[in-house]
DNA sequence: CGAGTTTGACCTGCGC
DNA sequence: GCGCAGGTCAAACTCG
């Protein structure tokens, strides 16, 4: 099938677009659609969207997402979740073969790795077909775009690293640990006989930088306020949230504005859920616990390598997304930047003295997410590849990024879109992404 | 009245 | 040990 082909190459490469011209040109008029010079509000979760399919006309509805959604070019590409689920399948095994013998002594790549991966993503049970990125439920005025609940992390960390069985404390364990307890000096419950003493962090984070204007954003949780801070060297105050979907929800987020910028909102996410999330904020949490999930295990195999991101994804003529890896943060960070215009410089630089880089493919993604479906599937997916394969961070990476409403319309000339359609012209990064290991 | 926000105080980690 | 900064708590306040 060709959907098959496309995907599996998606996941092995950049080159996806290129597989499919089609869906690149999905991607250009859309583009053209993007006219607002900034995201106003962007709703992954809405389930009604509205989309014009470009080869068919036909129209799919897109209900947030404002100009640019992000969505739909993609369309032809993933057209079930079985399909990807077999897909995926076969991904994952072609990979487990090659990783297996480099992995073998740190993740027990079982053959279950997907169900791992999506395992470490969300505690509980999850219902095959649940993921609905679109899910309409969430949708703010005025939410900028972005969004990314990192959910996981430090579970995700220790089923990579130790492995250990930790399916069976799916549920209360990892929540108990994340965003941490507020008291918890840093992790020592970590393990003490942690096998990877290599990894100095606990936790990681996934933030997300968008242009918006708009002071929060919906990811499909719910969030309590619990405080607020003046953070040195940023006039903006910085706001802590919690999650209040679930008492004890451990889960946390920070958000911030963007000092040189104002009109970058920087959310971070930290923990994992311990409570079951509507469809849409599974699936970002999903996609952010397979940021988290790959950083950790990036970074736990070599902060090296991750740093080398330059010639990590060499298959990516047209970076949409960068990621950068820091060494400065506490924890380890994914910060997707969906703020990045052609011409911005990236914004991580700040934080990062010497972030590396990571060019990562967005138009793969925007496709994928072309359709609820295609949402669902595409995330379980990215984390199952994430979860036995480095190079998927670009597939995550595209993913965060079209969840997020990729429109970075904000400085609008570049639209999210743009990247992927032509490959001949310089394609300037529309997010980045930022890890940081320490 | 309940839920959420505001805001100052408090706690903890880290660098000097 | 001290001071700074980040992060959290919790009482007071606001809003629907």
């Amino acid at each position: 099938m060709d959907k098959q082909g496309r995907e599996l190459v998606f996941f092995h490469s950049g080159d996806f677009l290129w597989q499919n011209p089609g869906v690149s040109d999905h991607l250009n008029d859309r583009s053209s659609d993007h006219t607002k010079p900034m995201i106003e509000e962007v709703d992954f979760f809405s389930t009604d969207r509205t989309s014009k399919l470009p080869g068919t006309g036909q129209e799919k509805k897109i209900s947030t997402i404002g100009s640019s959604s992000v969505v739909d070019s993609t369309i032809n590409i993933t057209r079930s979740y079985k399909d990807l689920q077999a897909q995926l399948l076969m991904a994952k095994q072609k990979q487990s073969q090659g990783n297996r013998a480099e992995q073998k002594g740190e993740l027990n790549d079982t053959p279950s790795s997907i169900m791992s991966a999506q395992h470490f993503m969300d505690p509980r049970p999850r219902p095959p077909v649940t993921l609905d990125v679109n899910d309409p439920s969430v949708s703010d005025e005025k939410t900028p775009e972005v969004v990314v609940s990192s959910t996981n992390t430090v579970e995700t960390k220790s089923q990579m690293l130790g492995k250990r069985a930790s399916v069976e404390d799916a549920g209360l364990d990892q929540t108990s640990q994340s965003w941490g307890s507020p008291k918890s000096p840093k992790l020592e419950h970590e393990k003490p006989d942690e096998q990877i003493p290599e990894v100095p962090f606990r936790k990681a984070r996934v933030s997300v930088r968008a242009r918006s204007e708009a002071p929060l954003i919906s990811d499909g949780c719910q969030w309590r306020k619990y405080g607020q801070k003046m953070a040195k060297g940023n006039p903006c105050p910085r706001a802590y949230y919690r999650c209040t979907m679930a008492v004890g929800c451990p889960v946390r987020k920070q958000v911030q504005r963007c000092a040189e910028d104002k009109t970058i909102l920087i959310t971070t996410y930290e923990g994992n859920h311990n409570h079951p999330l509507p469809p849409a904020a599974t699936a970002m949490a999903s996609t952010t616990s397979a940021a988290a999930a790959m950083l950790l295990s990036g970074s736990t195999t070599s902060k090296e390598g991750l740093s080398s991101s330059s010639s990590f994804y060499p298959s990516f003529p047209y970076a949409s997304a960068m990621a950068t890896l820091s060494a400065s943060a506490p924890f380890p960070t994914i910060t997707l930047d969906l703020t990045q215009g052609p011409n911005t410089t990236m914004p991580f630089h700040r934080t990062s003295p010497s972030p590396a880089t990571f060019p990562l493919p967005l138009h793969g993604s925007q496709q994928l997410l072309g359709a609820p479906d295609r949402n669902a599937s595409m995330v379980e997916t990215v984390t199952a590849a994430i979860a036995s394969d480095p190079n998927f961070t670009a597939a995550l990476a595209e993913a965060i990024s079209t969840f997020m409403g990729t429109p970075r319309s904000g400085d609008g000339a570049n639209n999210a879109n743009a990247p992927g359609r032509i490959p001949g012209s310089p394609q300037l990064p529309q997010s980045c992404t930022t890890f940081s290991t320490n």
